[in-house]
Parts: structure tokens; sequence; C-alpha cells
RNA sequence: GGACCGGUAGUUCAGCUGGUUAGAAUGCCGGCCUGUCACGCCGGAGGUCGCGGGUUCGAGUCCCGUCCGGUCCGCCA
């Protein structure tokens, strides 16, 4: 199949007029014949010039290096007894009638070939030339008609694109801000939006009440490789919706997008609360094609006389669980295994122990395990019964505290779902629900889970009374394991903001420094609201299969938040900081010891 | 802030327990061939082995530091 080297045309094309242009990927010439191989904004073209039919021969001939071109000609088969749909280059070419040189070019300084693997840095300090090559312009190309659709969805749903500043206050929680110094305001600064949350909730005050950008955001915090410090989000906000409206609404430009994209109908999204994705999962985005699932076993463990299980078994804070490899035994070497226990020893677990369940009949003899030992033989049947464990099996178990355990094992169950290739299915889709709305920091503090403004599903007495075991009215949208987008209804009466404010610790000076604005527009008759956001970058990322964000961005920065191309962030003159008012200091370096004198 | 992987020709890489003039493929330049298509053949040019220091008779190779790229943990309401 070599259909990827003949740009747009097809056997249908054949006998029609085209004009091309693009740049020359290769020359070549047999028998007097000219060939040229065309990258056009589609892909790769053969342009072939005959020097006894063919016009401006003697231009083709001068293509000697690299230039910009210009090609009329007629498109046809090379062979026409064996035209058939999924000719290509060769099969089907253009026979060049016109030629223009537009423009000369050096050789790049890398091949753009698709079967010719290029290094990072190389790529992105010519990023313009990376662009050109095919993968990426597919990629873009994609991107540009998911923009097109969401747009498309959301106009025909009454949805209002609204912009909001990228110069604006920097937010007391969450990220990192990006600063922008003023010069109008001495010693004042700007921030860039982590989102337009705020915005967005004032335009519901506003009465806009179907709002959505495909907003640009910054956060200035290290970066992945699904992670960029300047990203893009879908926006939406709507008032006098609930979170049913909401799903419905979002799910629905999913579905629309997957389906006209891709041809794939996700069906309707199933739902599970936080607290069932932790337990299961151990995780608050499952990848729900992997079937694998963790299995608690704490209540099995207090008495046993081995610390690593009992302190946890013990500890309100504890977990102890199971997760099942059926036939895991054959699967899994011994090397693996200890690789599998580095790997969650990155989470921060201190070991993983096992059971390899030869007889699972034979307590005694059938089970191999470091750890069997430990456990009396109505533990190991418990064990056995609760996880339904077979011949071949292979248990892992976690224990230490929940939040441990849960990522650890949380993280194992993908590991080994990609490592064993345990998909079910290629997309599985659903909403997280019922989250809590606090989580409680090492000093105690309750921690907004989501933002301070998203409304709980409980009454401002019960906050007041049990807040750590509040839920909030937020949802999450996941896809094979990645966060697509998540949002919530938001608190829309004063009594209750003031609840959740309290609740926070955040003092009323606070407040009106931090969010007087928002709490001023509340009083107004803010209608019931509520909304989400999608990561734009990270739903592209998925669909096309890029295992890189930078992949689905022009443009993108590197690890540390640099751009090789124009060398940004770059120093600028004194003018410059003089009009703001701002004196650089050398960063302080860890005292050296002196050499004396 | 931390862990790990990488940096050798324009590009992608090899280079073993340290040993004489650092290789291959591709690209580039010159020539030949001529319906080729990752064309083929002959010849040629091309290197501060990221940078700095150390160990050694001798360092691409070992050690320390540093910079750059990447993956991850922390962080990302």
């Amino acid at each position: 199949m070599r259909s990827d080297y003949c740009g747009t045309l097809t056997a249908k094309d054949i006998e029609r007029e085209v004009t091309l242009c693009g740049w020359v990927d290769r020359r070549r010439d047999h028998g007097g014949v000219i060939f040229i191989d065309l990258r056009d904004r589609e892909g790769i073209v053969q342009v072939v010039f005959d020097p006894d039919t063919g016009e401006h021969f003697d231009l083709a001939d001068r293509v000697r290096g690299e230039y910009v071109l210009q090609v009329t000609g007629k498109v046809r088969a090379r062979d026409a007894a064996t035209v058939n749909p999924n000719m290509g280059t060769g099969e089907i070419e253009v026979y060049g009638t016109q030629l223009n040189i537009l423009n000369e070019a050096e050789t790049t300084p890398f091949p753009l070939d698709s079967h010719h693997s290029v290094g990072e840095d190389v790529r992105l300090k010519f990023r313009y030339l990376d662009l050109r090559r095919q993968e990426m312009q597919k990629g873009f190309k994609f991107r540009s008609k998911v923009t097109n659709l969401v747009r498309n969805y959301l106009d025909d749903e009454g949805f209002l694109d609204i912009e909001t500043p990228i110069l604006t206050r920097a937010t007391p929680e969450g990220a990192r801000d990006y600063l922008v110094p003023s010069r109008t305001h001495e010693n004042k600064f700007f921030a860039l939006p982590q989102s337009p949350q705020l915005f967005k909730q004032l335009l519901m005050v506003s009465g806009f009440d179907r709002y959505y950008q495909i907003a640009k955001c910054f956060r200035d915090e290290d970066l992945r490789a699904d992670r960029q410090p300047e990203f893009t989000q879908i926006d939406i906000e709507t008032s006098f919706m609930d979170e049913d409206g909401i799903m419905a609404i979002s799910e629905g430009m999913i579905r629309k997008i997957f389906q006209e994209l891709k041809g794939v109908d996700l069906g309707e999204f199933p739902r599970m609360t936080f607290a069932e994705a932790m337990a299961k999962y151990g995780s608050d985005k499952p990848d729900l094609r992997i079937p694998l699932e963790l299995v608690d076993v704490k209540d099995l463990m207090g008495g046993v006389d081995f610390k690593v299980f009992s302190g946890p078994a013990k500890d309100p804070k504890g977990r102890v669980t199971a997760l099942k490899v059926p036939g895991g035994n054959d699967k899994l070497t011994r090397k693996q295994i200890d690789d599998y226990t580095k790997f969650v020893g990155i989470y921060g677990a201190k070991g993983l122990a096992y059971i390899k369940v030869n007889d699972k009949n034979d307590l005694d003899e059938g089970l191999q395990s470091p750890i069997v030992k430990f456990l009396p033989n109505d533990v190991r049947k418990a064990i056995l019964d609760r996880v339904e464990a077979d011949n071949g099996d292979l248990i892992f178990f976690g224990a230490d505290k929940a939040t441990v355990v849960s990522e650890a094992l949380g993280a194992l169950r993908c590991k080994l779902g990609e490592d064993l290739d345990l998909y079910t299915c290629e997309w599985s889709p659903l909403w997280v629900v019922d989250f809590p709305m606090f989580e409680e920091l090492d000093d105690g503090s309750l921690h907004s889970l989501h933002h301070p403004f998203t409304a709980p599903s409980c009454s401002p007495e019960e906050l007041k009374a049990n807040p750590g075991e509040a839920l909030s009215r937020a949802y999450d949208m996941v896809l094979n394991g990645t966060e697509l987008g998540g949002g919530s209804i938001r608190i829309h009466n004063q009594s209750m903001q003031q609840s959740v404010f309290e609740a926070l610790g955040i003092s009323e000076e606070e407040q009106r420094e931090k969010f007087g604005f928002l709490l001023d527009a509340l009083k107004y008759g803010a209608p019931p609201h509520g909304g989400l956001a999608f990561g734009l970058d990270r739903l592209i990322m998925l669909m096309i299969g890029a295992s890189s964000i930078r992949d689905v961005i022009a443009f993108p920065k590197t690890q540390s938040a640099a751009c090789v191309m124009t060398d940004a962030p770059g120093g600028v003159d004194d003018q410059q900081l003089k009009e703001l008012n701002i004196r650089l200091r050398k960063k302080e370096k860890p005292a050296v010891e002196s050499k004396g004198e």
C-alpha cells in the first residue's frame, strides 16, 4: 500500500488537469525523463517531465537542488491496464506540462520522510520543517476539524463564543501563575489565566446563559509528556442547567467528534462514583479497557503476624488491597516482578508482595510466595476466595497508607494492562462523579479538590457539620485513563459560598482581597450555573494516538519550558526593565565554602 | 526539589574489559547509468565524541561537575 505517496490523487483523478504547489522532495532522471517528487500539503506526488512531449522540460532540468515549485499537468496512470483504487506513486503520476520555480530552497537539515526518526531537539529547533512532514500535517488537519466540529456543535446548541482576558489577576489557589509586569502600574503584575473560570462565571451573571471559548490557558508548573505550560481548553459554562444537562450536552459533543472523525460510536457514557473508582481502580480516572480490579483485603489482615500488612490494616487511613493477574504465573517472570516492585516504588510503595497460585486447593504447598508463610491458612483461603483466584493466577498486594496503595496499585494495574496487552476494547469513556469537596492536607487543613466555587451536594449546615465527608457536584469525563475534561455546578448563593470559605479557613479579608469581584457579582442575582472544560490538546493526542502533547501543538515548549527555535524566554534590555521598575538580581546559590585568603 | 535514559559526521546510530589514523547507513558534492520511486554503480568531502575538570603512559570509553533533550515522581485548585 503506497497511497500515502500520492498526495490527494487517486484513480478517480485520472485525466484531471491539476495544479500543485509544494517542495521538491526528491528529483531523479531516468531515460531522459525527469521525475520530481513534489511534497504538497497532502502528501507526495510524483510529477513526470518528458522531453519529447512535455513543455517546460528545460525548466525541470534546471531543478537541481531544492525548490518551491508550481506544477501543472494531467493525472494519469502509468499503465492504463492496471488502474485500481489503491494505486500509489508510479502507478498514478502527474504528467507535467508547466513548471514555475517559485523559490529556491536549501537542503533540509533532516529528512522529512515518515520512515526516518529524528531527535526531539532537532525537530523543535527546525519546527517549521518538522511541521512540513506528512504526519504533522495530518495531525493539525485533524485538530482543525475537531475545533470546527466543536464550534458548529456548540453554536447549534445556542452557545456564544466570548473571549476573556489574557492579561488578568494572579489567582490565589491552583497552579503557579505566569506573571507579566505592568508598566503603567508601578510594581504591579498581571497574571496569564490558568483558565477563564472566574470570567465565565461572571458571564453567567451577565445573562449569557450558554458560553463557550476555545481558550488558551497558562500554568507555570513542570512539564510532562501530556502537559505544556500553555495549552488549550474547550471551556463551557451554562446557566439554569443541572449536572445531567451539562453532562449530556458535552457527552454529545465528544460522541459526535468521535462519530464524525473516527467513525466510532462511543455509546452512552457510564457513570462511576469517585469512591468506586478509587476502590476498584485506585484512580479517579480509571482506564476501563483493562479488566483488572483491586480487591480490598484489609479486613482479613488485622490479625496476621506480618506488620507490613497488619499495620495498614489496623490504621484507619491504611489500605490493604489485592490485584489478581489471571494467568500471571506464566506471563510474568521473576525479573518482571522485580521490575514491577521498582515501578511501584516510584509511587512511594515500599515493596510489592505477591502470591503465585499453583494449586488453590493446597493451601500449604500450592502457594508460592515470599509472604505466604506469615498468613494462616484461613486467611490464605479467604484471600483466594475473595479475589476468585484460579490456578495459574498471580496476586499482587499493596499495603500502606491508602493514598500510596491506591496510586501504586492503580498505576501497576495500568502498567500490567499495557505490558500484557490486556485491553478489551479500543475506547472506554466514563463519567466520574461524587467527588469529595475537600482533601485533607498533612497538616489537617482542608483543600478544595476542585476549586472553591464548586457546589457541594449537601446543605450548608451539613457541610459545616462534617466538611470532610461532603461531596461536590463535580464531574470528570475520562477516556482510556485520561481525564479529558471536568467541571461542576458552581455555588451561586452567598451563604453557601461563605460556608465553603469557612471550611477552607479563608478569612473574610482574604476573600475580599482575592475574589471580591466575584462575591460582589454573586449578590446581583447569579443564576444557578455550572460548566466544564476539556483539554483540547489531550483529546487530539488520544484521538490520533500521539505519544506527546508536542505533536499536537504547532510550536511547543521543551521540558524545561523553553523554545529552542526562538530561544524564548530571552533577556530584555535595561531600558525595558527600567520602564517596568524592575531590577534583576543574581540567583541565590547555596553558600560555598570560601577558599580563604 | 528528586529518580532514570540519552548527547559521537547534516541526520539516524555503532564504537566491547581504556590502546595507534573514531566507523556504518543515509544525506551532501562530482561522475556514470537511465520509467525510476528508500533506483543502481564509482569516487569525494564531511568529527572540538555537548562543555569543564580529574584519574591514567594513554579517555569517545572510567570518575566528578555542568549544560542540553527526553520519561517519570513531587507539583499541575
